[in-house]
DNA sequence: CTTAGGG
DNA sequence: CCCTAAG
């Protein structure tokens, strides 16, 4: 059984702290002596501090009991009663720290019968919160907090970093910047504040309260409780932002979630119209709060195009993505402004990286670093990490087998060499065929190979002794001479790595047969019988590899089939009679070009084909 | 781990 | 060739 009861917490704490972070910003806080903190009590008696969440919904349960009431006269819809928005709000509610101003209480009972029942649905389990506003600061508390077990003694969790502590248990500090926002919205009028909110919402509002306007304001506009660094005024009809940089504390775990934050000096020069589509653009891209907004829409196009959008499926960041974004962030420097393309509406032009990195803390105790993003339009919290090889190390293993030969590397070589003569067939082959430039790093190691040049030397002798089996043409390539991670430059001026090894045709012949044993698709089974000598061509390069094959037959087949191999462009010649191989097999398997000349195969070239395959269907 | 596809 | 998502 849990309640959520109102504490008054000892105003001494909250000064201290307030004093260790930046007296300046919070003067006001520090004056007002009285602070309720919001609990929950839990099962065994303890308390636990209520989340931002908590505290919000029991704001909107204010705000609905005020309009229940009224509910008659306003016509507002409340979904739901206080009652069980109680019962079952809280019961999903982890212990979170939060603090409620005296004055925010104050405020809520003095509210109107608007209310927003999204905040107070993307509160219905925690879980969604999770998912919904995964990096605001409560979530790092929650960790902290079922890490110590408890929050009676706030100085617990307080080792890790003085913001996270501070805001953890907010007995020391009210990261309900609320404060903040106060004051810099503190000199406009409630007309002003009337302009902003219509401009915000989209709907006009009749509260007079000006604290509820200005924590309104502030939490759409920053789409957080963050308002510390931001100022806002209304210019000429238009929302101009104002906004500074601060180093705060709270600036740091909050932040993150503000997508306003960085486009400080950012003026929006449009209509407040476009300012509000603007700020929807914010609310759409954070998250599905969107979804069940009692906001009233101007019903045009614009925002029916925001909407769906919103209403994108999100997919799961790649890894890839991840690394991709992690590692542009590094570079990024100054930020592109506001461009509603961005759709998540990610503008900053602050010195920080776009997306801040929060600390997160693990149930185990041990840091670790998110960043916000904003994927498909959905605030998605995305792992920090940086762009690193994971996996085996590929060809790298190689060189280094190839400097202790004694041990591993020349078992495995003899084994190896073993089945390359066993089949020697198709080696010797093509072996004369093509120029032998020995030097395939994995097949000759030799001790401590001294100088790539030198190593390249010795291995082409060696390879003199043995055959001639998979030989490359990269003697010309110095690069290409020891381990495969050499790199190419390539025409456009970037480097390419170079583990590319040509398939050679005696590679080629090899996948081809196997294909014609094993069917298209035995990748691993053609690998294991044909390419056991091969240590590279995983069984996706063959697959790969076919692919190509695939193509460049049926490419070249509408030309001429009996034009001999080498073709003067082709860089890679590849006979004829293989290409026609490669395509029997493939319409044996029913497999046709991917997307080229459907039409002009099955034209005439192929009508036998076409009745041989009539006989596989 | 293997296969299928997209990049 | 690289990377992933599905089996």
């Amino acid at each position: 059984m849990e309640t959520v009861v109102e504490v008054e917490v000892n105003a001494e704490s909250e000064s201290e702290v307030s004093k260790t972070n930046s007296a300046e910003k919070s003067p006001k806080l520090i004056a007002d002596p009285v602070v309720y903190q919001l609990v929950r009590v839990e099962g065994d008696g303890r308390l636990v501090p209520a989340t931002d969440e908590e505290v919000y919904e029991v704001e909107d349960l204010l705000d609905v009991g005020k309009s229940t009431r009224n509910l008659a006269d306003t016509g507002k819809d409340v979904e739901c009663t206080p009652n069980n928005k109680c019962s079952s709000g809280t019961a999903h509610l982890k212990g979170i720290c939060s603090k409620l101003q005296s004055e925010n209480l104050e405020t809520c009972s003095n509210k109107s019968g608007e209310v927003l029942d999204l905040e107070i649905h993307s509160m219905k389990s925690n879980t969604q919160i999770q998912e919904v506003v995964p990096s605001l600061a409560p979530s790092s508390i929650e960790s902290i907090l079922s890490e110590s077990g408890e929050c009676s003694n706030p100085r617990v969790g307080v080792t890790r970093s003085e913001s996270l502590s501070s805001s953890a248990c907010n007995i020391s500090k009210p990261d309900f910047s609320m404060v903040k926002g106060e004051i810099c919205l503190n000199n406009l009028s409630v007309r002003e504040l009337h302009e902003i909110f219509r401009a915000l919402f989209g709907r006009v509002t009749t509260n007079k309260d000006k604290q509820w306007l200005k924590r309104r304001i502030s939490m759409g506009l920053t789409n957080s409780c963050d308002v510390s660094s931001t100022t806002f005024v209304i210019e000429n009809n238009k929302v101009v932002k104002k906004g500074k940089e601060e180093n705060s504390n709270i600036d740091d775990v909050n932040n993150t979630k503000d997508p306003i934050k960085g486009a400080s000096d950012k003026i929006w020069k449009r209509s407040s119209y476009v300012a509000k589509k603007e700020v929807e653009s914010h609310l759409n891209g954070s998250g599905k709060r969107m979804r069940n907004a009692n906001v009233v829409y101007d019903h045009d196009k614009e925002d029916v195009l925001t909407e769906s959008r919103a209403d994108k499926r999100v997919r799961k960041p790649t890894k890839r993505y991840i690394e991709e974004v992690s590692e542009g962030e590094t570079r990024e420097t100054s930020g592109k402004v506001t461009s509603k393309v961005k759709g998540s509406g990610h503008c900053q032009s602050s010195p920080r990286p776009i997306v801040n990195p929060i600390e997160n803390i693990r149930s185990d105790g041990k840091p670790y670093v998110m960043r916000q993003d904003s994927l498909g339009g959905s605030g998605i919290q995305i792992p920090y990490v940086s762009r690193v090889r994971r996996g085996r190390p590929r060809e790298n293993y190689m060189t280094l087998m190839k400097l202790q030969p004694s041990e591993l590397g020349m078992p495995s070589r003899a084994v190896k060499k073993a089945f390359e003569i066993c089949d020697p067939r198709l080696d010797s082959e093509e072996g004369n065929k093509i120029t032998k430039a020995g030097s395939s790093p994995e097949r000759f190691q030799q001790p401590l190979a001294s100088k790539p040049e030198k190593a390249e030397e010795n291995s082409e002798r060696i390879t003199a002794d043995f055959v001639k089996d998979d030989l490359q043409l990269q003697h010309t390539d110095p690069s290409s001479s020891d381990d495969g991670i050499a790199t190419v430059p390539t025409a456009n001026g970037g480097m390419r790595r170079k583990h590319h090894r040509i398939w050679t045709l005696n590679e080629v012949v090899k996948l081809v047969e196997g294909v014609a044993r094993y069917g298209v698709g035995r990748w691993s089974e053609i690998k294991r019988v044909f390419f056991a000598s091969h240590s590279h061509r995983t069984s996706v390069d063959l697959k790969d590899k076919w692919r190509n094959l695939l193509r460049a037959s049926f490419a070249q087949m509408p030309l001429d089939k009996g034009v001999d191999s080498s073709r003067k462009n082709a860089s890679i010649p590849i006979p004829a009679p293989i290409l026609a191989r490669v395509r029997a097999l493939a319409e044996m398997e029913g497999q046709f070009p991917p997307n080229l000349s459907g039409v002009k195969i099955v034209g005439h070239s192929s009508r036998d084909v076409l009745e041989r395959r009539s006989g596989y269907l």
